[in-house]
This record gives structure tokens, C-alpha cells and sequence, in this order.
DNA sequence: CTGGGGTCCT
DNA sequence: AGGACCC
């Protein structure tokens, strides 16, 4: 009987992904402590930081007094990161037979190996303590896309340490294999990105996740099968993903003997350390988790003992919202008068990222229309209050034109969409807001699976079209239809988006103009694989340019970003 | 003196 | 619309 296989997950922590991306646009701050501040805090810093003592999200007066000469760079603006972040998933991508690539925020990919390691596996003969180079394949059809390796060197680590000399099953057999994949993929990364990461390598996304922690930064562990329960028992129950706060919360003070109102959960004390080993010889079945978890119990049962069904989800082309937030110090945002202008920045910000990520490569056709438009506030209150409201209303049709420009855009929709919804959500006189946050959620389509190679089909100049493009209801619902979905509404001109100035924002995932087609040699062999890429050139691996400024050598990517920076010195604060 | 995002479920 | 989870 033949069992059914165990997959095989990889996942990839990129280190201190906002530091390093300033770093690369500025390489003189590689070898200085570095933090990135938003608003009262420090979202990350570098590893040289991290040595003198700063902490990940650490308040900033702390960091500075903790390290004198820390630099600071502002990391509000997200825009730069996910720049990066969505190009390098992109070439990641790549790689991967069928694309399945998931995304967990900027800085983590999970990939499902399987269907190559078992590939490979065929083709191969385990040679154990041989030191003649084997090959793996990238691609079922041609042999030579791929990369040499040596089965007896091992890359990065194993947990438990030392341990490769143990059995050699085939599951072992398949996790060296990957092992050595997952070497080559950060070798990628580095080489085209100038960016390091962390991986682990496991035969389930917590496992992998897990493992890739335990040796950072610029490393990756491989967890030897056999040893995933103990692994995991080592952990506090809180490290666990899946776990959030509240539940870790009430699974200690239950394992302590405590009993904790639902109410006092954000004011207990910083409990001792539980351990998941601790936590499964108390609670020996699912069903006394499940008050403690909010009806996950059997879930996070499963989990606490290595099981995690879930599977990797090629991540979609475009996302299922976009959001823009700021937060406001007291008395900052008291009358409308103070709101409007920032309801109308916000929103601006909002329909710029809706260009640069819902607009396919053509920049001529919207790959996903969001339904609503959703706008979220939070009070300024004396006992901290996390809670948000939030109300939301048709995004019009008027959003999707390509030839208004942005901030008219803007203005209309702040002022017959936006005030109206604040106005629902605020009745009192007299408010003070802490948090504002703009929408653009449930996309009509589009949002669920676009795939770039549906959007090459797609290319092609349709015949029909059809008219009403002021009349957002038949739009929207025409939009529906599966086989039309990709239909732009009618142009005046086909004239490509304007750019709002403001910023240089320089559009690095769009580059659509002079839109390349690049063939890679590595597709799955199950696919037609021309996929464009959202900056690669035809060359593809061709990097370390010269800037012209300083001399520096980088990545194709960095490149640009590089420059960009030339321009911004004076934005760098420096302390001391 | 706790950011600026995301996903999925209820 | 809100809540839990993730980074």
C-alpha cells in the first residue's frame, strides 16, 4: 500500500526587510546601526543594531538611548518595501512548478516543493558521501536548466545539529534534496536582489516556518523528520503560528491554574513561559482548547502536535484589498476641517496604489475592480482601546477612469463617498481620532486568481466593448461575467495614466511601457511559461551595474532604488 | 509612547 | 462590521 507522500515546504524569511532595503538603496548604512521608525517606534533594524542592543519594535526614545549613533530612516511609506517585495516573489515565483508560491506579509514566501523534489527524485540516484556533483532539474523539459550540487554537503543546518550522518530514509533523501534547492533560491536572491534571508526546510508550512527561526540571519535549517514533535514542544506556546495573543493568553493562565475574564486578557501580567510540551501534557484533547481559542480548538490542537493540513496557496497576482492608513497624536484631528484635507491625501495615496497594482502591464486595463470602497477610524481614548469601526459604500465607477486625473479623482470621492461614511460612523460632537484607514475591498474579480499568464491572453484588442462608462451599477455588474471580465470600460484616449507628481513613486512594478515578454527556461513543463516579470530584463540574471553616481555596483533592481536615494540624502537623520 | 499593512472567519 | 490571526 502506497502512502500517500509527505510535501515538501519551503519557507523564506527575508532579514530585517525594511532595513535591508534601505540598505541597498544606500550602502553606506550597511555597516552602521540602522533603525526604520514609524510614527513612535521601531518597526525593524539591522543585525549591527541588534548587536549594540536595539530590539524590534522597540519605542524610539528607548533605542535611542540604548544606542547612541543609531541612525534613523522613516519606513511610513510602504511603497519602496512592496516594491521590492512583490519583485522578488515575482522572480521567485519563477522557480516554482505551478507557481505555488504564498506570500505572509512583505517579507516571507512559503513554497511547495513537492512536485520537483519527486521529479528530481526520479532522475537522481542518492549518492551518499560522494562527492561527484549531481544536477537538479528546474524543468520536466529541459535538461539543462537547473543546477549542479554535491549529495554528501549538505547546505545550512540541520535540527537537532549533527544529525545528517543518521538514517537516510527517502523522506530524508527528499529533504536534502530540497535542502539544496532552497540553498539555490537564496544564492538567487542574493545575487539578483542583494538581499538575505532565512529558510526553513519541513514537511508542513508551521514546521517550515519554525525551523527557518533557529539559525538567523542569512541561514537556513533543515528539521529532520522524526524530530518535528520535539521541536515544537520546545517552543512557548505564544511562537506558535496560529496562536495569537488572546489564545496563548488564556492557554497559560489555564496550564498556570489561573482563571482570566475574557476582559482582563490585555492587563494580565506578562505570564511565565509555557511550552507547547507543557500545554499538551495539561490538555490532552482538543475539546477542552476549544473555549479557550474561540472555536478553534481542534485546529490549534493539531498544530500543538506538528500537524498542519494547510497547504501553500499560490498567491494571487493582484491582492484581495489594498488599504492606506495614518495614525494622529491627540487633538491632532478634532472638526471636519481637519479631516477632510487628510481624508482627500489618503484617498489619493489609495487610488495610486490601485493604479500601480490593479492595472495589468498594458496600463490600459483593470485586472480587478473593487466593489467597495471602506473607511475605518479609531478614537482617541483614556483606557487604550484597539478597536476600530468601520463603514463602507460602492466604490463608483468613476474611480476606474484612466484618464482623470487622481486628485480630481480624489476629491470627487472624499467628498460624495467618504464624508458620508464618516458622518455614519461619528454622531458625537465632540471626537478625537486616532487612526484613519481607506479602503478598496472585495474585488469584483480578479481577486481570487488572476493568473499572469491569463492576462498575455487577454492582451489582444477585444472587438466588442461596451458603452455607459458614467453609469457605475452596469458596469460593475458586467464585470461579472467570466468571459468579458477583463474589458476595460470605453476610452476618450488611449492615452496611458497620468502620473500624479507628488512623488517619483517611479512605478517599479508597472514598467508596462515597452512591456517585455521574457521566456525563462525553467517553466513547469506543464504550462506555456511567457510571463512578464515585473522588471527582469531579457537577461534576466544580468546585474552588478556600475551607478553612475558613486561608482557602487548593484543589482539591476537596486539600481534604481540606489539612485533614488541619491536624490533623497538629506531625508536621512543622523543621530549623535 | 503600539505601525502600516494584510488574510480569513463569523 | 467586527474579530482573530499573520508580518
Amino acid at each position: 500500500m502506497e502512502q500517500s507522500k509527505e510535501p515538501i515546504i519551503l519557507h523564506f524569511d527575508f532579514d530585517c526587510f525594511y532595513a535591508s532595503v534601505v540598505e541597498n538603496e544606500n550602502p553606506a548604512l550597511k555597516t552602521v546601526p540602522l533603525g526604520i521608525q514609524q510614527k513612535n517606534i521601531l518597526a525593524t533594524c539591522n543585525y549591527v543594531a541588534r548587536a549594540q542592543g536595539v530590539k524590534k519594535l522597540q519605542l524610539i526614545t528607548a533605542a535611542k538611548k540604548q544606542c547612541k549613533n543609531l541612525v534613523i530612516v522613516n519606513g511610513e511609506d510602504l511603497t519602496r518595501f512592496r516594491v521590492v517585495s512583490k519583485n522578488i516573489w515575482l522572480f521567485v515565483r519563477e522557480f516554482v512548478w505551478h507557481n505555488l508560491t504564498e506570500r505572509l506579509g512583505l517579507d516571507e514566501i512559503f513554497i511547495d516543493a513537492t512536485e520537483m523534489i519527486d521529479f528530481n527524485m526520479s532522475q537522481l540516484r542518492f549518492q551518499p558521501g560522494s562527492k561527484d556533483p549531481s544536477f537538479f532539474r528546474l524543468s520536466r523539459n529541459d535538461p539543462s536548466a537547473g543546477f549542479p550540487f554535491v549529495w554528501d554537503e549538505l547546505p545550512g543546518y540541520t535540527y537537532p545539529p549533527a544529525a545528517s550522518s543518521g538514517p537516510h530514509s527517502l523522506l530524508h533523501q527528499r529533504l536534502f534534496l530540497a535542502s539544496h534547492l532552497a540553498s539555490f533560491i537564496r544564492t538567487q536572491i542574493l545575487t539578483n536582489f542583494n538581499h538575505t534571508c532565512s529558510a526553513g526546510i519541513s514537511t508542513t508550512k508551521l514546521t517550515a516556518k519554525l525551523a527557518g527561526s533557529v539559525n538567523k540571519p542569512d541561514a537556513q535549517t533543515l528539521l529532520l523528520p522524526g524530530f518535528e514533535a520535539a521541536f515544537l514542544a520546545g517552543h512557548e506556546i505564544g511562537k506558535v503560528p496560529g496562536v495569537g495573543f488572546k489564545s496563548a493568553q488564556k492557554i497559560r493562565d489555564k496550564v498556570l491554574g489561573r482563571t482570566t475574564k475574557d476582559e482582563e486578557i490585555e492587563f494580565t501580567e506578562i505570564s511565565e513561559k509555557v511550552t507547547v510540551g507543557t500545554v499538551i501534557s495539561v490538555i490532552t484533547t482538543p475539546a477542552q482548547l476549544e473555549p479557550l481559542t474561540g472555536g478553534n480548538g481542534q485546529k490549534i490542537w493539531r498544530l500543538l502536535h506538528g500537524i498542519d493540513p494547510s497547504r501553500v496557496a499560490a498567491a494571487p497576482i493582484v491582492p484581495t484589498q489594498i488599504s492606506i492608513e495614518d495614525t494622529f497624536r491627540p487633538g491632532r484631528i478634532t472638526c471636519l476641517n481637519q479631516l477632510t484635507p487628510v481624508l482627500h491625501q489618503l484617498t489619493l495615496k489609495l487610488l495610486q496604489r490601485m493604479h500601480a497594482d490593479l492595472i495589468g502591464p498594458g496600463g490600459e486595463k483593470w485586472l480587478a475592480h473593487p466593489k467597495n470602497f471602506r473607511l475605518s477610524i479609531r478614537f482617541h481614548t483614556r483606557n487604550r482601546d484597539f478597536a476600530r469601526m468601520s463603514r463602507s459604500g460602492r466604490m463608483p465607477g468613476y474611480v476606474f477612469s484612466l484618464s482623470t486625473p487622481l486628485d480630481v479623482v480624489a476629491e470627487r470621492l472624499v467628498r460624495e463617498v467618504v464624508v458620508g461614511l464618516f458622518k455614519g460612523l461619528c454622531t458625537e460632537r465632540k471626537w478625537e481620532l486616532q487612526l484613519v484607514n481607506v479602503a478598496a475591498v472585495n474585488m469584483a474579480d480578479g481577486g481570487g486568481g488572476v493568473d499572469i499568464r491569463d492576462m498575455f491572453s487577454t492582451l489582444r484588442p477585444r472587438s466588442e466593448s461596451w458603452e455607459n462608462k458614467e453609469e457605475p451599477t452596469e458596469y460593475l455588474d458586467g464585470i461579472v461575467n467570466n468571459s468579458q471580465q477583463y474589458n476595460s470600460p470605453p476610452e476618450k484616449e488611449p492615452e496611458p495614466i497620468k502620473e500624479v507628481k507628488e512623488d517619483e513613486d517611479e512605478g517599479g512594478e508597472q514598467e508596462g511601457e515597452g512591456e517585455e515578454v521574457v521566456e525563462l527556461e525553467w517553466g513547469d513543463g506543464l504550462s506555456d511559461s511567457s510571463v512578464e516579470y515585473g522588471g527582469i530584463g531579457s537577461r534576466g540574471f544580468s546585474h552588478n551595474d556600475p551607478c553612475p553616481i558613486c561608482g557602487e555596483r548593484f543589482p539591476v533592481f537596486a539600481l534604481e532604488a540606489h539612485q533614488r536615494f541619491h536624490q533623497s540624502e538629506t531625508e536621512i537623520e543622523i543621530l549623535g
